[in-house]
DNA sequence: GCGATAATTTAAAACGGTTTGGCAAAACAC
DNA sequence: GTGTTTTGCCAAACCGTTTTAAATTATCGC
């Protein structure tokens, strides 16, 4: 049923009925009122096309997905969808090919142009993000899930990596940990600096001399985990303990100890990053793996929260938000062995 | 630009450019080749919207997310959206509560009505699938990643589940294995059924009775693998081998069996189905694991293939496709140790 | 009860394309 | 050279809303 065979049964304009359902103040309320039932009765919905050309407001928010490694990805999504489920918003998923990063940049942009969004969530930004710069230039509304320095007003969700992990690391030496080693994530992205600089700086306050022989960078995989921990294992002295980026890291962390005979929670500690997992839980490792846990899924539900402020007009420079991650002591975490 | 300022700039009429940019025959090749030139150099791309508005088409198709478990949903989606990305179609993502079963239902319904898809991908399909008879009724395309018994013609896209599981029983009974374990998906899913028939087929064709203590149902989790495993272990006689359904589950397996001091690929042989993930492979378990192995990504860039062939007139009931699972054999699975 | 003001409602013009039906010009048959 | 097709292009109608500007009706002060 169109809008105006919808009017005409109710003996109103067309004007009267579109201000009415969309909550416009010209409209009586007992007019919208009586329009807003007979809607319901008659299954009347404004065809969904034709409100976007109208309005110019495209009705979707985009997120373009990398390939490789993204399972923290759907728990997002997960978030977002659920926020935005409840709103006239859609998700429109793009992909992109990790391994052209020129087109990367090329997506957003046509993202930008086509008009199929009314704003975009950046993922994992790099300090001087090209992607942020393009969207500010082209004037598309964008959040950022992380943080840039870049020289350019940008929206941010970010967790405190780096308080996170300097609280991790100083735990461990604490703990009496000397040898720390640490996995992280991709080298050049915000998080993954600011990860090093938590690492960093516990070492530092407490006279550690930083040992770049004991960090590696690269996607969040098991077997990346393993394969890191497992050449770190083999050094010696070797590593006490270690801070990983990510809960398939610490699988392969557990597995590589555990093929030298080593005991995760006694010979070898290790304290990962938990984005929170229905799957696949921290708490349910053979021995229990300490975490700095934030829920990714919440950290989709807010983007989106701040996506809409962002479009009813709030300022970017105002949507900031830092959240503390927590620190969650378990089996996988315990002083050195004495012969260390 | 508008196509009106486009057309001029051109000296066409706006109906000639429209018909050449979407290639139709009334226009000859060289004005065609001019007015591709043109909107490249100029930039001028249709309003995607007014497109909808016009054609009727939504230019998308949806995507419903469950909320639990959802590890390879990411996998899919990727699958989806590569294929995707070189059309001019977007994928809706909308959320479901898990929880409210008549939730979905309406969801579904809400999709369909609401003109913002052109089609909609089904998951995990229950044999007397309502959601399968909503949209049909409805008259709205769609495409089962699965497969249902319901009396409705629909399009699906399946994994041959039975014949896998069939296989991997087969082949632990050929090692000789007299209690096998199965730890499958949530019950009532086609996927689930089709798994335990291969199952039983199996025990079956060589004279082994079906033991039903043997048996477990649930979402595909680490922690749910382990609790199941963990309770089959401990009966006596013990299991000597597990068919499970996915890769966390095999996770929980390989933890049950250690924490009680089992050797998995000696004591204990498992089998599990793989989807295929990056982040976290089969073959780098230790011990390696034994895989019905089938890519998610694949199934998803093929859905979206068999969905684009729907809407382009494609009859229901030729898309059917049936794919085959491979067996790979890794240490995981050997013969049942002498005294067991 | 009247003019002024406020509260409702409406007709018509966007929004930016696609598509139907028609009309010249060119190509063809004879 | 005439009548018939075919080819290439165009004017106008249409898709289903929102929104602007104007018209109507109700309310109010006095």
């Amino acid at each position: 049923m169109k809008l105006r065979e919808f009017a005409q049964q109710l003996g109103l304009s067309p004007t009267t009925v579109s201000r009415a359902l969309s909550g416009y103040p010209e409209v009586s309320e007992k007019t919208r009122k009586r329009v807003a039932e007979e809607a319901s009765r008659l299954g009347y919905r404004p065809n969904i096309n034709a409100v976007r050309l109208a309005t110019g407001r495209a009705g979707a928010i985009g997120v373009v997905m990398g390939r490789s490694g993204e399972f923290h990805f759907s728990e997002f999504m997960g978030g977002l969808a659920e926020r935005l489920g409840t709103e006239d918003i859609d998700i429109l998923v793009s992909p992109i090919d990790d391994k052209d990063p020129k087109g990367e940049i090329q997506l957003y942009s046509r993202l930008a142009v086509s008009g199929r969004v009314d704003a975009v969530i950046v993922h994992s930004p790099e300090p001087n993000d090209e992607r942020i710069a393009l969207l500010h230039k082209l004037g598309m509304p964008f959040l950022v899930h992380g943080r840039s320095d870049i020289d350019v007003p940008h929206a941010w969700l970010d967790i405190d990596n780096e308080g996170a992990i300097r609280r991790a690391t100083s735990h461990l030496i604490d703990l009496g940990h000397r040898r720390i080693a640490m996995i992280n994530g991709r080298k050049g992205r915000t998080f993954s600096l600011h990860r090093d600089k938590g690492y960093r700086d516990a070492l530092q306050a407490r006279g550690i001399p930083f040992d770049p022989r004991l960090v590696a960078h690269g996607n969040f995989t098991d077997e990346l985990g393993f394969r890191f921990a497992r050449s770190f294992l083999e050094q010696t002295p070797r590593p006490t303990a270690f801070v990983a980026g990510s809960m398939m890291t610490a699988l392969g962390i557990y597995r590589a100890a555990r093929s030298m005979g080593l005991e995760i929670g006694r010979e070898v500690s290790v304290i990962a990053h938990d984005d929170v997992f229905p799957y696949l839980t921290a708490e349910n490792m053979v021995p229990s793996l300490s975490a700095t846990r934030s829920s990714m899924r919440a950290a989709g539900a807010r983007s989106a929260d701040l996506v809409l402020q962002l479009l009813s007009g709030r300022p970017t420079e105002e949507v900031h938000e830092l959240w503390p991650v927590e620190l969650i002591l378990r089996e996988s975490t315990a002083p050195p062995p004495e012969d260390a």
